[in-house]
DNA sequence: ATAGGGTTAG
């Protein structure tokens, strides 16, 4: 006869356990007590599974085995499909069987859904569509568990800025009964997914209050939106103002080095990362072979992959992505070689990467099997980036009837990327008539554009055609298209940075620096003739 | 018991 056994003893027992075997003894010692009958005995084992030990199919056994579980089981079902989705395959898969445990709940009307399932069912349904969304919003009405019950309307308000509709999210936060620091970084957080970063920073500056995860939002947010400097910035305060950045807030820092190639930067946060408490998780990992391949130094990010034993698709992808930028396109091509190996499967950033690698090394055959590859066995559909990647390999290549051919064939409709690619091409070959016809489709696509009319000159001048040149020159003047913004990089060396801007001649060594280009150039040139 | 922050891309 097993010996008495209180609901304490259970839940204190039940949090030393540190395997599933653990888990599994005090289960069977529950039947044999008859405790596990016991919807809240259930509860719990269900929780600790999922939660503690990552074990969701036995979460799932333990509620089916449960008759008529109330609605606690339920939201703790919830709860453990919400937290291990971590790769989207499985936040999709997750994603549906929450939702079907929820249709349960309405089909069976016993127990009916309350202000805890809501915003589970909500976060499932995010990651299907908005129009579900939209319907468990109309539920939520009916049931009455949504005036007054604002973490259910904070759910739905981030729900709806998930997909841009900032203002069905801005009407939820202003029927707030109390606004929180929960509440007001969902908004910011939409506002900045939308595009609208000066809304959000905006937003951000009126905050009552800000914890990590409203930093994070307003830092994300920056750099999603191509405010690198801002963003740095931003972090700065961050750290002025006593709060302890996460590895969240690292590895939205470390894309923001990386965009602007501030290596100095990006090794303090490494330095960060290294001395605190964040650790070299996966998006940390990913984030420093991201910053370090694109601040120039590859060996140090072929390191921190070599060195990494977790890796995960975005870690292939950082290092192939990396590889295409140094122009290293066979081991680019290696390196997916290996991932395939592996059994890790491609998606679609990883054939930007590849397809930019054979753009770069030349490889038009190479290029071409592999984007059949990615439409025909990986059964993805190419995105805009894919074929405007493959623009570019066939332009570069001269192939410009082939290049015409697969714009023609496109399934969506060509942007300013694909045509700017045939521009350049064709200035670069000389071929002005298809030249004319992208910078039509361009200009068709962005009047406004003054780079594309000063692309047009070049066009003309390259080819000397001087009377065309005179024309366009004429245009500009006019006025009717705004000023050109030169062309801008920089580069750091040395610990210094060196910024140029097109054409520009007031570098210190700019001399040398020509020198080499012309060089380069006529290095270029010979390789091409001797191929 | 429930809600907010994330890296890779021409």
């Amino acid at each position: 006869m097993a010996p008495p056994f209180s609901h304490g003893d259970f839940v204190a027992a039940l949090h030393r356990c540190a395997t599933l075997a653990h888990l599994k003894q005090l289960h069977a010692h529950a039947v044999v007590t008859t405790r596990a009958a016991a919807q809240t005995t259930t509860f719990h084992l269900i929780r600790f599974a999922s939660l503690r030990l990552t074990c969701l199919p036995y979460a799932r056994r333990l509620f089916d085995a449960t008759a008529s579980p109330n609605v606690f089981l339920y939201s703790a079902m919830l709860s453990a499909y919400a937290a291990s989705s971590s790769s989207s395959h499985a936040t999709q898969e997750h994603a549906r069987d929450s939702l079907a445990l929820f249709l349960r709940m309405l089909r069976r009307g016993r127990p009916g859904p309350n202000q805890f399932v809501y915003p589970l069912v909500l976060r499932a349904a995010c990651a299907v569509g908005v129009q579900l969304v939209r319907s468990i919003h109309c539920r939520s009405c009916k049931d009455g568990f949504y005036d007054g019950h604002d973490v259910v309307r904070t759910s739905l308000l981030d729900g709806y800025s998930r997909y841009g509709m900032m203002g069905d999210a801005r009407k939820l936060f202003d029927g707030l009964t109390k606004r929180n620091v929960v509440s007001w970084t969902a908004l910011v957080s939409g506002y900045a997914r939308a595009g609208k970063a000066g809304d959000a920073i905006v937003l951000f500056e009126r905050m009552p209050q800000r914890d990590v995860p409203a930093w994070n939002a307003i830092i994300a947010g920056c750099t999603q939106n191509g405010l690198f400097v801002e963003a740095v910035g931003i972090f700065k305060r961050m750290v002025d103002e006593g709060f302890r950045p996460n590895s969240t807030t690292v590895s939205c820092l470390l894309s923001a080095c990386g965009h602007l190639g501030v290596l100095k930067i990006g090794k303090v946060i490494h330095g960060y990362a290294w001395r605190s408490s964040v650790g070299f998780g996966s998006s940390v990992v990913n984030g420093l072979i991201d910053m370090y391949g694109k601040c120039g130094n590859l060996m140090e990010a072929q390191w921190i992959f070599d060195e990494y034993s977790d890796k995960g698709l975005t870690t292939w992808n950082s290092l192939i992505n990396c590889l295409a930028l140094h122009g290293r396109s066979e081991s680019a091509i290696a390196v997916f070689n290996e991932m395939r190996n592996e059994g890790v499967q491609p998606d679609v950033v990883t054939f930007v990467g590849l397809l930019n690698a054979c753009t770069h090394g030349g490889f038009v055959d190479e290029g071409m099997k592999y984007f059949e590859l990615m439409c025909g066995e990986h059964e993805i559909e190419p995105q805009i980036e894919h074929y405007g990647c493959v623009v570019d390999l066939l332009c570069r290549a001269g192939q410009f009837q082939d290049a015409m051919n697969f714009i023609n064939d496109m399934k969506i409709k060509p942007d300013e990327v694909i045509w700017g690619s045939l521009l350049n091409a064709c200035r670069i070959h000389r071929h002005l008539e298809l030249g004319e016809h992208a910078i039509r489709k361009l200009l068709d696509l962005n009047p406004n554009n003054a780079n594309y009319v000063v692309m047009l000159a070049n066009l003309y001048s390259e080819g000397g055609f001087w009377e065309e040149v005179r024309k366009v020159r004429n245009l500009m003047k006019e006025d009717v298209i705004g000023k050109k913004l030169p062309g801008c990089s920089w580069i750091e060396v040395n610990r210094k940075t060196h910024r140029f801007y097109s054409g520009d001649d007031g570098h210190p060594e700019s001399e040398d620096i020509y020198n080499t280009l012309d060089e380069l150039a006529t290095s270029m040139e010979m390789q091409d003739i001797f191929a």
